[in-house]
RNA sequence: GGGCGGGUAGUUCAGUGGGAGAACGCCUCGCUUACAACGAGGAGGUCGAAGGUUCAAUUCCUUCCCCGCCCACCA
C-alpha cells in the first residue's frame, strides 16, 4: 500500500464493481421495510455544480445508512427535460449555424433537441456516478420518456374533467426573449437603479391643467385607458366628469376611482395601462375597460404605438420622454430604485403581457395539500420552511401552464377546424373549455367533432410548463398511470406489490429552498390529487452553495469551483466529507477551495491508519477473547456512544454533527489514542497479546469503516475489502457472529454491543489522557528535546488512577515517552530539580536533573521575563503619554494597548512555569 | 411593507441556561519504522449593541444596529 491515498485509482473501479453488480438495484420486498427517495431531476442540460454535489452526497448518505440498516433502498435518478432551457441551449447552437428555429419548423427542430439529449443528456448523470450516487439506474427516468408523457397527459384531462383547467387572455409574464409566458415563480426580481418619470396629462377643457402620473416605464403610456385615483382623494375632486388627454397619442382617458391606489404614492395618481401591468389589467377588469396592447412579443412597439411602432421598448422609453420633454410635459425625473422581474433562464426583462394562457386553479389542489401539512403528515427539516410552505399555499394564485415554446409536452387539446371560433381577445372572461364549441380535450387526436362531426383538428401549439411534468415526479416515476397505488387492505395475502404500492409515499425529499414553490409544493398538491396520498414524509431542505463572498456561484460571476476538479485533485470521499461537514441543517455554505482540504487529510488518515493495521496483521489465529483491557473496554465503549450518536444525528437529519463525531472518534480517538497504546502488544513478540490487539483492531476498524461508508463510500469499501479475510476470525474471537457481504455498501450497519458497556473506563480513560496531556505540557514549555526520556513521579490521593498507571505503566510510558514512572499513593515533597504539574487530584513531578541544567533554564527563562517587562514599561509610558494618545491613528493605539496585554499574559505565563520549578 | 436566516478565534463556521469549540491559518519543537497531507505543545474570543428574566445568559425575552434571503398589485 502508497503511503498517500490515491482516489483515482479506486473510485472507477468500485463504482463499476457496485453498479455491475446491481447492488443499487431491488424490486419491492414485503420481508423489509422500504426506503424511498426521488431525486430531483436535475435538468438534461446541466452540469455538476457543487449544489447538486450537496444535494446528491445527502441523499447517498441517506439512501447507503438505511441500505445497511436492512431497509428495502430505492433511490429512483433521473433528469428533467426542462423545457426553456434546453430549447435555448439548442437554438444557440443553431443560431452559430446562422439558422433559428423557425428556420427549421417545428418537427426537425424537435429532432434536433432530441439529438442534443442523446449526445449530451447523460453527462450529468455519469457525473453523479463520479459522485458515488448509488441510483437504482434501472429505473432512471426522464420527464419525456413514454411512460412519464402518459402521465402529463393523463394528470391534465383529469383535471380538466374536474373542471381545474380553463383557458383564458389574461395578463402574465412574458419574456421577449424566449417569446413564451411564464408563470410567476420563474421571474425573478432583481432591485435596480431607474427612474421615475412624472408626466403630465393635460385636463380637456381646462387651460393649462394636468394631472401628473409617475411611472418608471414611459413606454407604456401608449397603452394608457385611464388615469386612477383614490375614492377618498379630494385633491382630484376637480377631475369630477372631466377627461384626461394622453400626450403623443391624443387619446382621451377616462378617470377612474379604484381603492387600490395609494393616495400616499407619487401623486396619488395612476396612469392605467391596462394590457402591460397586472395591476391595472385588475383595474380595468374592475372599471370595464378595454386595454390597448402597445408592444409585440419580441417586446417592440407594434401597430397601435403610433410612430413609435417597430421600437424596441427601451428604445421607444428614450424617445418618449425626448418628445413629452420638448412639449413640456414632464415634470420631473427622479432616480429610483425599484426590483424589475428577469426571466430566470436568459435573464431579460420580463414584460406583463395580455396574451391567450391555459391555467390551473390551485385553490382545490391547495387545501389538501395544507392539510396534510398541518397534521403532521409531512414534516420540514428545519421546521421554519413549513410556515414558508403555508403562507405560499393559502395565498396561491393560479398557475399559468402553457408556453409558447416547442420542446415539451403538447397540450392534448384539439380544435375543430369546422366549427370553432377563436374567441375575442378582448375577451377576459375565463373559459371553461367544455363550454367552448368545437375545443376537445383528449389524449390523442379526435376521430370526430362532437359538435360538427367534422374530422380535421388542429392541436394546441403550446406545450405544458415544465414543472407540469415535474410535480409529477414522486409517482410518474413509479409507473402511474399505468400503475395504480392500491389501498393495503385490498391487496391478497402473498400478492406482489408493485413499486407505488411499495414505496409510495417515499420516505425522504431531500432539495434546496429555490424550488420549494416550484417544486414542492405542486408535487404535495399533486400527490394528493392522483394518488390521494402525500408523495413524501420528511422534507429536507438544505442550503445554497455560495461563494466565500456570499454570492451565488454562477458562470458569469466567474466564481465556480467545479465538483469534478475538485474529485479529481482530492477524491469524491473528500469532496464529500468536506461538504457534508460544513454543512449545518438549512444553512447556506459558503465554500472556498481550500474547505476540502481537511477531507483530503482525513482519507489520507484513514488510509494510512488502515495501512498501518494491514501491515501489522500477518497472520492471524483465532482465540478466544473473554478478559479485555481499561483501554480496549474504553474504546469499544466509546464505539457504541458513536453507533448511538451517529445514528441519533442522522435521524434528525444533522449530517455535520455525524461527520465530526466520526472524525473526532477516528482520529483523536481510535488513531491519536488506542492504536498507540495497542503498539505495545502489536510489537511485544507477546503472540497472545499481540493476536488480541489484531483483533480489536480490526474489528474497531471494521465498525468505523461501516459507519464512515454512507459518507466516504469509495476509501470505505477499498479499505474494507483488504481486510475482509480476517474479519470472520476476528469476530469469531469476540464471541460475535459475522455475516459475509460481497460489498462493505450492503453489510450491516453496526450496532451497540450492550455485554461491553464500561463507563468507568470512560471516565478513567479521561483522566489518563488529562495526566499525559499535562506531562507533555511541562516538557514542552521546559524545552525538554521531544525524544529524550524523562522519569516522572505521580503522587497524590487518587488511588484508582495511580493503581492504573502502575499496573499500565508500559503501556503508558511510551505516550509521553517516560523511562520510568514512579508512583506515590500519597503526596510528597517535591524532589530537587523537578518541574511541577497537576492534572485533577494528581500531583505530577518531572525528574529533570541531568537532562536539562534547571539552573540554566530558569535564568533563561528570567531573561525572557526580563525582556517583557522591559517592553512592558516602553508600552505603559507610551500609553501614559497624552501626546501621542491624542495624535496616534487610533488603530496604532489599539495596537499597542494590545501588544500590552500579551505582555502581561506573557510574564503571567512565565511566572507560573518559573514557580513548577 | 411583511416574513425568515445570520452576526462566536485571523478566516470560514459548529454549539450550548452553568466547563467557550472545530477546520484552515499562525507560533515553538520533532522527518520517533501508519501518516510531514504527520506528531507533540501553544497563542488567539467582554459569543453584534443595550436592556430584561434567572442563583446563573453567548444561549431565553424585548429593543436597536449591520449582512443575506424570501414574499408583496414598490405606479
Amino acid at each position: 500500500m502508497e503511503s498517500r491515498y490515491n482516489p483515482r485509482q479506486v473510485e472507477e473501479k468500485w463504482y463499476r464493481f457496485w453498479e455491475e453488480n446491481e447492488f443499487f438495484h431491488v424490486q419491492p420486498d414485503s420481508g423489509k421495510q422500504p426506503y424511498c427517495i426521488v431525486i430531483p431531476p436535475p435538468n438534461v442540460t446541466g452540469i455538476l455544480h457543487m449544489g447538486h454535489a450537496l444535494n446528491n452526497t445527502i441523499q447517498d448518505i441517506l439512501i447507503r445508512w438505511k441500505r445497511m440498516q436492512g431497509y428495502c433502498t430505492l433511490w429512483i435518478p433521473g433528469t428533467d427535460h426542462a423545457g426553456i432551457a434546453t430549447q435555448n441551449v439548442v437554438e444557440r447552437q443553431l443560431a452559430k449555424e446562422g439558422l433559428s428555429r423557425e428556420d427549421l419548423g417545428r418537427e426537425k427542430f424537435l429532432q434536433r433537441v432530441w439529438e442534443w439529449k442523446e449526445k449530451y443528456g447523460s453527462t450529468i448523470v455519469n457525473q453523479l456516478r463520479k459522485l458515488g450516487a448509488s441510483c437504482d439506474w434501472r429505473r432512471e427516468r426522464f420527464t419525456m420518456d413514454d411512460g412519464l408523457s402518459e402521465a402529463v397527459i393523463t394528470a391534465f384531462i383529469q383535471l380538466f374533467n374536474r373542471g381545474l383547467i380553463y383557458r383564458g387572455n389574461y395578463i402574465i409574464n412574458w419574456c421577449p426573449r424566449c417569446k413564451t409566458a411564464l408563470a410567476d415563480e420563474e421571474v425573478e426580481y432583481q432591485e435596480q437603479e431607474g427612474f421615475l418619470y412624472y408626466l403630465k396629462y393635460p385636463v380637456i377643457g381646462e387651460k393649462r391643467k394636468f394631472v401628473t402620473v409617475a411611472t418608471t416605464r414611459p413606454e407604456t403610456m401608449l397603452g394608457d385607458v385611464a388615469v386612477a385615483v383614490h375614492p377618498d382623494d379630494e385633491r382630484y375632486e376637480f377631475l369630477k366628469d372631466k377627461k384626461l388627454l394622453l400626450p403623443l397619442m391624443k387619446r382621451e382617458l377616462v378617470i377612474v376611482k379604484d381603492e387600490i391606489v395609494d393616495p400616499e404614492f407619487g401623486t396619488g395618481a395612476v396612469k392605467v395601462t391596462p394590457a402591460h401591468d397586472p395591476a391595472d389589467f385588475e383595474i380595468a377588469l374592475r372599471h370595464k375597460l378595454k386595454p390597448v396592447i402597445v408592444m409585440d412579443q419580441a417586446g417592440k412597439m407594434n401597430e397601435n404605438a403610433g410612430k413609435y411602432k417597430g421600437l424596441d421598448r427601451f428604445e421607444a422609453r428614450k424617445q418618449i420622454i425626448k418628445d413629452l420633454e420638448s412639449q413640456e410635459l414632464v415634470e420631473k425625473i427622479e432616480p429610483y430604485i425599484h426590483s424589475v422581474g428577469h426571466c430566470y433562464r436568459c435573464n431579460t426583462v420580463i414584460e406583463p403581457y395580455i396574451s391567450r394562457q391555459w391555467f390551473v386553479k390551485m385553490r382545490p389542489l391547495a387545501k389538501p395539500a395544507i392539510k396534510v401539512v398541518k397534521d403532521g403528515k409531512i414534516k420540514f427539516y428545519p421546521p421554519r420552511w413549513e410556515k414558508v410552505y403555508l403562507h405560499w399555499m393559502e395565498n396561491i394564485k393560479d398557475w399559468c401552464i402553457s408556453r409558447q415554446i416547442w420542446w415539451g409536452h403538447r397540450i392534448p387539446v384539439y380544435y375543430c377546424r369546422n366549427c370553432w371560433r377563436e374567441e375575442s381577445e378582448y375577451d377576459f372572461t375565463p373559459k371553461d373549455v367544455n363550454s367552448l364549441k368545437g375545443v376537445i380535450v383528449s389524449a390523442v387526436k379526435p376521430e370526430r367533432c362532437p359538435e360538427c362531426g367534422g374530422n380535421d383538428f388542429i392541436q394546441d401549439e403550446d406545450v405544458l410548463d415544465t414543472w407540469f411534468s415535474s410535480w409529477l415526479w414522486p409517482f410518474s416515476t413509479m409507473g402511474w398511470p399505468k400503475i395504480k397505488k392500491r389501498s393495503p387492505h385490498s391487496i391478497k395475502e402473498g400478492e406482489k406489490l408493485n413499486d407505488l404500492d411499495y414505496f409510495y409515499p417515499t420516505s425522504t425529499l431531500v432539495t434546496a429552498q429555490e424550488i420549494l414553490f416550484f417544486w414542492v409544493a405542486r408535487m404535495i398538491m399533486a400527490g394528493m390529487e392522483f394518488i390521494g396520498e402525500e408523495p413524501f414524509r420528511d422534507v429536507y431542505i438544505h442550503g445554497t452553495v455560495r461563494d466565500e463572498k456570499g454570492r451565488k456561484m454562477s458562470k458569469s460571476l466567474g466564481n465556480i469551483i467545479d465538483p469534478l476538479e475538485i474529485i479529481q485533485e482530492y477524491g469524491a470521499d473528500a469532496l464529500r466529507f468536506s461538504l457534508i461537514s460544513i454543512t449545518a441543517m438549512g444553512q447556506d455554505v459558503y465554500l472556498s477551495r481550500d474547505k476540502f482540504i481537511s477531507g483530503r487529510n482525513f482519507t489520507n488518515k484513514i488510509w494510512n491508519a488502515a495501512r498501518f493495521l494491514i501491515m501489522n496483521i500477518g497472520e492471524l489465529k483465532e482465540i478466544r477473547i473473554d478478559r479485555v483491557s481499561v483501554f480496549d473496554a474504553w474504546i469499544l465503549t466509546v464505539l457504541n456512544q458513536l453507533i448511538t450518536d451517529v445514528n441519533q444525528s442522522l435521524s434528525e437529519y444533522n449530517f455535520n454533527e455525524s461527520a465530526s463525531l466520526l472524525y473526532e472518534f477516528f482520529w483523536h480517538k481510535f488513531c491519536d489514542w488506542y492504536i498507540e497504546i495497542k503498539k505495545k502488544d502489536l510489537y511485544s513478540g507477546d503472540e497472545l497479546k499481540s493476536t488480541q490487539a489484531k483483533i480489536i483492531l480490526i474489528y474497531i476498524l471494521d465498525n468505523i469503516l461501516r459507519l464512515l461508508h454512507p459518507f466516504m463510500p469509495f476509501i470505505t469499501e477499498e479499505i474494507w475489502q483488504k481486510i475482509k479475510p480476517f474479519l470472520p476470525l476476528a469476530y469469531s474471537s469476540l464471541g460475535k457472529e459475522y455475516r459475509d457481504f460481497p460489498t462493505i455498501m450492503i453489510a450491516t450497519w453496526p450496532e451497540v454491543d450492550d455485554r461491553i458497556h464500561d463507563p468507568r473506563s470512560v471516565e478513567l480513560m479521561s483522566r489518563v489522557i488529562e495526566i499525559i496531556q499535562a506531562i507533555r505540557n511541562i516538557r514542552a514549555e521546559l524545552n525538554v528535546p521531544p525524544a529524550k526520556k524523562i522519569n516522572v513521579i505521580l503522587a497524590g490521593e487518587d488511588g484508582e488512577i495511580l493503581d492504573l498507571f502502575d499496573r499500565n505503566r508500559e503501556y503508558i510510558m511510551p505516550l509521553a515517552t517516560l523511562d520510568d514512572i514512579e508512583i506515590h499513593r500519597q503526596d510528597i515533597e517535591r524532589p530537587d530539580g523537578s518541574a511541577f504539574g497537576t492534572a485533577g487530584r494528581v500531583n505530577i513531578y518531572l525528574l529533570l536533573q541531568g537532562i536539562i541544567d534547571i539552573q540554566k533554564e530558569k535564568q533563561r527563562l528570567r531573561d525572557k521575563r526580563e525582556k517583557f517587562y522591559q517592553d512592558l514599561e516602553n508600552v505603559v509610558a507610551k500609553l501614559e503619554n497624552k501626546e501621542f494618545i491624542a495624535k496616534a491613528n487610533p488603530q496604532v493605539v489599539a495596537k499597542v494597548r494590545e501588544r500590552k496585554k500579551e505582555l502581561e499574559g506573557a510574564i503571567q505565563e512565565l511566572n507560573s512555569i518559573l514557580d513548577s520549578l
